[in-house]
DNA sequence: CTGTTAGCGCGTTCAT
DNA sequence: ATGAACGCGCTAACAG
C-alpha cells in the first residue's frame, strides 16, 4: 500500500515524549478532565504548538462513539429549495463543534437509502433528511441506528421527528389569493409527480377552486418538476393546448421562473396577460424578473429547528426549538386583478 | 456521558461468534485477502446479512490511514457557481467509495482557514477548494497535511494542484463581443473586491477597450459582489450617475440578473436599451428572463477534473485528465447590435 | 497529581 | 486454511 509522502500528524504521545510526560497527562490537560501541575502544562502547551497537534477525530471516535458529525441527505446540491435549509443548517451548526456531512440523494429512493448507508456508514452522530422518497418504514429502520430529523413526513417516535408545512393550506393560499384577485380560468402546474408535498399542494389548489363554486379542469393541470425546466415545458404545453386561463399556481418558484420565460415566448406578459404565483419565496424570488408573488415557507427557520431537534436527540436533552413562522403570501410583481387583465 | 439507546452496530466479533470462527476470517472474507473455505464463508456472508453488519469505517481509518473521504471547501451552500462546480465533483465521484465531506468559508479567509483545519482534523484523504481567500503560503501549509487541489491559484507541487481559467482573456472576449456588436460605451460591474478572478476580467475588460482605442473609463466600473444585490445595487448607481452607457459587462451571470431587474426598475429595457454580457453560463442563465448571452466556462468539467486529479494525487498513480474547453461566448438573448439600440 | 493498562473495531503478521 | 496477538490514537479506570 504505497501511500503518499505525508507530514505524519503528531499523537498524544509524541506530545507526550517532546513534554516528557505521559499520554495520559496530554490527554487531561486536553480536555480538562484533571488538576495537571502548572509546569507540565506549560511543557505540554507548548509541544502542542510545536508540533501542531490536532486530536484525531476517528481515534476519538472510537472511545467516545461520537463523530461530531451530522449527515445531511438531500437532493441536488444544486437546488435553491435545499440550499435554503441547509443555510438554516449551517447557520445553527455555528461554532457547535459539528460538522455537516452532505449526500445527494437525486430524488430517487434507492440512491437515498445508498446514501443514508453511506451516512451511517460513517458512523455519523445524527441524521437530517431534508425531505425525499426514503418511505417511512425505511426511515424507522434506519432510526435504529441513529437519530433522524426529516421533512416530509409526519411521525414521532423516540429516535425520529419530523417537520412538515401545511402544503395544502399554501396550495389554498396560493390559489385563494388568485381568487380574490377576480381569476376565475386558473392554471396549476404541479411538482414532482409522487412527491408528497406537491400532492398536498395540488389538493390545496382543488379545494379553493370548490369552495368558490368553480369547476376543477383537469384541463389546466400540468405537469411539471420542482425546477425551472418543467415550468417553461409546462407552459408551452397549456397554451398549445388552447385552453383558457388568466393566472397559474406554480407548485414552487423554481417553476415560476420557467413559467414566466416559456409565457414570454408564447407573447403572454407576466402579470398583464397571466398572473403568476409561486410557492417558496426563495431568495432569488426578490430578484426574477418580474420578482414573484409567492407563498412564503419558512425554509431557513426549519434548517435552524431542524439541527436543534437533531441535537436534542444527540445529546438526549431538552431543547427550546423556535416556533416556525407559518405560511404567508408575499406580494410582489406577477399578480394583478384581473379586472386590469388585457385591454 | 448518557448515549441514547441505540441499536449497537454489530462488529467483525459479533459476526465471528455467530459463524463460529475467528474475526481475522472474517475479516480475510470482507477483503478477499485470503482463501477461506466454503463453508465459512458462508456462514460468515449469513451472519453479515442477519446482523446487518456494516464496517465501521472510522476504525478502519485507524488501520488503513484512509478516511475514504474528501473535504470540499466551498464559499457559500447556495452559490450556485460553487454548486455546479460540485456538481461536477458529485459526478466524479459517482460509485468511487469516497464520499465529500462540504464546508463553507464564507468568502472570509480566517473562516476558510478554519474550516480546512476542521477537514484536516477530520482526516479527509484529500481537500478540494473552490477559489476562495486563502493566500498561498496557507495553501503550501496545509498540503503538507494533505493533498489539495484548488482553483483560483496557480502553483504545481508534488502535493498541490491547481486549475485556473484564463480570466483575463474571458474579461476580453465579452467586452470584444460587446465592441463588435458596435457598443462604445461599456460599463462594468466588477465581482468581489480583493478577489482574483474579479481583478482579472477587469483587467480584460480595460485591456479590450484601449486596444479598440477606447479610453478606459473609471466612471463606467462600478463595484458589484458576484451576487443579485449586487448587480442591481451597482445599476441603480450607474444610473443615477447620468453617466450614458449601452452596454454592460457584468463580472459573472449572478451580477446580470440582478442588472436585468435593476435597469427594468430605471426604465431601461433589455437588450433594447442595454446590452448585457454574463460570465460563467450558469444552468439557469438558459432560464432568465431574459435569457443570458455569457461567457461560458466549463464549471462542471472542472469540478470533474479536480476530483481526478486529486484522486490521482492521493493514490500516487497518473491519470488522464480530460482537458478542459476552452471559454466561449453564448449568445442568448441579453445582446443585440449599438446600430438598432434606441429608435 | 501522574503513569500504567486496557479497549474501542479492524487488518495484518505470525504461528499453527 | 485459520486463529491469536498486536497496534492504529485516544481516554477512562486503576493504581500509586
Amino acid at each position: 500500500m504505497s501511500k503518499p509522502a505525508q507530514d505524519k500528524q503528531a499523537t498524544v504521545y509524541d506530545i507526550a515524549r517532546a513534554a516528557g510526560v505521559s499520554a495520559s497527562t496530554v490527554s487531561r490537560i486536553l480536555n480538562g478532565s484533571a488538576k495537571v501541575a502548572e509546569d507540565k502544562r506549560l511543557a505540554v502547551e507548548d509541544a502542542i504548538q510545536k508540533l501542531n497537534y490536532r486530536p484525531n477525530l476517528m481515534a476519538l471516535y472510537l472511545k467516545t462513539g461520537q463523530s461530531m458529525t451530522l449527515g445531511v441527505l438531500t437532493q441536488y446540491v444544486d437546488s435553491p429549495f435545499s440550499n435554503e435549509m441547509l443555510r438554516g443548517v449551517e447557520h445553527a451548526l455555528q461554532g457547535l463543534k459539528y460538522a455537516p456531512l452532505i449526500a445527494s440523494g437525486h430524488w430517487n429512493e434507492e440512491e437515498e437509502i445508498e446514501r443514508l448507508r453511506l451516512l451511517i456508514d460513517r458512523r455519523v452522530d445524527g441524521i437530517i433528511i431534508l425531505t425525499g422518497h426514503v418511505n417511512q418504514q425505511a426511515l424507522l429502520e434506519f432510526s435504529q441506528q441513529v437519530p433522524i430529523v426529516a421533512t416530509g413526513h409526519n411521525i414521532k417516535t423516540e429516535r425520529v421527528r419530523t417537520f412538515s408545512i401545511n402544503n395544502r393550506l399554501g396550495g389554498y393560499m396560493a390559489t385563494r389569493y388568485l381568487l380574490d384577485l377576480g381569476h376565475r380560468q386558473i392554471a396549476h402546474i404541479v411538482g414532482l409527480p409522487d412527491q408528497n408535498d406537491a400532492i398536498e399542494r395540488q389538493h390545496g389548489y382543488r379545494q379553493a377552486l370548490v369552495s368558490s363554486g368553480i369547476e376543477y379542469d383537469p384541463e389546466l393541470v400540468v405537469q411539471g418538476d420542482f425546477a425551472e425546466a418543467g415550468g417553461f415545458n409546462a407552459v408551452k404545453q397549456l397554451v398549445a393546448s388552447g385552453k383558457k386561463f388568466t393566472a397559474i399556481f406554480c407548485a414552487n418558484d423554481q417553476t415560476c421562473y420557467g413559467a414566466i420565460l416559456g409565457l414570454k415566448q408564447c407573447g403572454l406578459r407576466v402579470p398583464e396577460d397571466v398572473s403568476l404565483i409561486g410557492f417558496d419565496d426563495l431568495p432569488f424570488s426578490t430578484f426574477s424578473n418580474p420578482p414573484l408573488t409567492t407563498v412564503r415557507q419558512p425554509i431557513y427557520e426549519t434548517g435552524i429547528a431542524m439541527v436543534n431537534t437533531l441535537l436534542g436527540l444527540i445529546e438526549n436533552t431538552e431543547r427550546t426549538i423556535d416556533e416556525l413562522p407559518e405560511l404567508s403570501i408575499v406580494v410582489r410583481d406577477t399578480t394583478m386583478p384581473y379586472v386590469f387583465n388585457k385591454d
